[in-house]
This record gives C-alpha cells, sequence and structure tokens, in this order.
DNA sequence: ATCCTATATTACAATTCTATAATATAATTT
DNA sequence: AAATTATATTATAGAATTGTAATATAGGAT
C-alpha cells in the first residue's frame, strides 16, 4: 500500500479505535454485537451512569457507528459499521476464547 | 461471560486499544507488525516528529505492547505482544483488503 | 392534567492527551 | 577530544476526554 493511503487508513480506522478505547465504550459495543438493545438494557448492564450512557452513546451514532430506532419512549440502538461488528467480534476471538 | 469478568476484560482490552486510537501510533503498529524496526526507520514512514516518535514508543514500551533491543546507537523495537499482532493483523485483514 | 418513565441535553471541573520546542545522553566518527 | 548521529527526556501550552450534577423533553399511565 502506498504511504499516503496508509496514512489515511489509519486516520480512518484510529479514529474508530477512540470509540472502543473506553471501558464502559467496549462493554456497550460488545453488548450490541448480539443485537440491538434499548438504553435501559444497557445501563442494567454496563456500570456506568444514565447521563454517560446517553453521552456515549450520542457520540457513537454521530460517528455512524450506532444507529437507532425509537419506538415509544424507548431508543433501540444497533452497530451501524459492518467493519465495526467484524473488528468486535475478533476482539472477543483473540481476548476472551 | 459473567459480568464481573466481562467488566475486567473490557478494562483491560480498552487500555491496549488507547494505543491504537492514535494515526502515527497505529501507523508505527502497522508497520512493526513486519518485524522489529528501529527508530529511524520509523521515522522515515510516519509523519511525525523525532521528539513525538520518542515518546510514543516510550510509552508504548511501558505499557509492555513494544519491547526493545539496543545494538550501539540504535534501539530495534518490535511488538511485545502476542494478542496486540494478532489484533492488528484481524483489523489490515478487515480495513485494507 | 399530573405523574412517572425513558432518554437527552447542558454545564463544568478535573484529568489526560497532543504537539512542539529545547535540551540531554550516549555511541560513533573524524 | 570535538563533532556527528541516534535516541531520550523535560517542559509546557492547548485540546480533548471524563465524570458528575442538574435540568429538559417526550411518551405512557393514572
Amino acid at each position: 500500500m502506498n504511504p499516503e493511503k496508509m496514512q489515511g487508513k489509519c486516520h480512518e480506522v484510529s479514529s474508530m479505535m477512540k470509540a472502543i478505547a473506553h471501558p464502559q465504550r467496549l462493554m456497550i459495543l460488545c453488548h450490541l454485537t448480539e443485537g440491538e438493545k434499548n438504553v435501559g438494557e444497557m445501563l442494567e448492564r454496563c456500570e456506568i451512569s444514565q447521563s454517560q450512557m446517553s453521552q456515549f452513546l450520542n457520540r457513537m451514532h454521530r460517528e455512524k457507528l450506532l444507529k437507532v430506532r425509537k419506538e415509544g419512549q424507548f431508543s433501540f440502538y444497533s452497530i451501524a459499521d459492518k467493519n465495526l461488528i467484524k473488528l468486535i467480534q475478533s476482539m472477543q476471538k483473540i481476548f476472551c476464547d
């Protein structure tokens, strides 16, 4: 791969890595690999305040890593980026098997 | 996996992800998957100052992600953590194929 | 209409990260 | 020993991230 392209890729990918570079955001993402979850369900499973959960979800949504589906008073989040799913699954294989 | 163990794993893995969550550190790691390189070689390939290169290498070394071998005036760095190599290679497959 | 539940937003202090400049050290060459 | 080369260290200003508290909104239940 040529140097400029490699720089570009590293830039792109490392910014996705920032999303993962936090214990609770990684936890959220790991849960979401199972399929979509609403905010309350994720709050039960992650040790994190409601405010921070909402901020993290919002952040990853802005970055197009997650998508939302609103249903009444609930918000269901899921992973929007195919490569991110693959990556988290690779990580699970490497670190959790 | 039980919740506490999962928290622990996420903590451990996300702190490794912080190393990757920077364009130039990712670049360094990508080059090091090919094998050990000295600082000058990496400086040629990464758009980064000498000082920052040294700081980044030092940081990843402290975090046990890299190891060093000194030979005369040169320092040869390589990836110390087997899982990190696997991870970077997975990332290369997912994002660069 | 009022209350409750689920989620989002705003504000902010504390901490951490980044980039850069300047200087230091240690090995090598002249 | 002086100069050069390769790498490391220190200092620091600015930027970004984190965690928390307080408040807001919007749908559903009473």
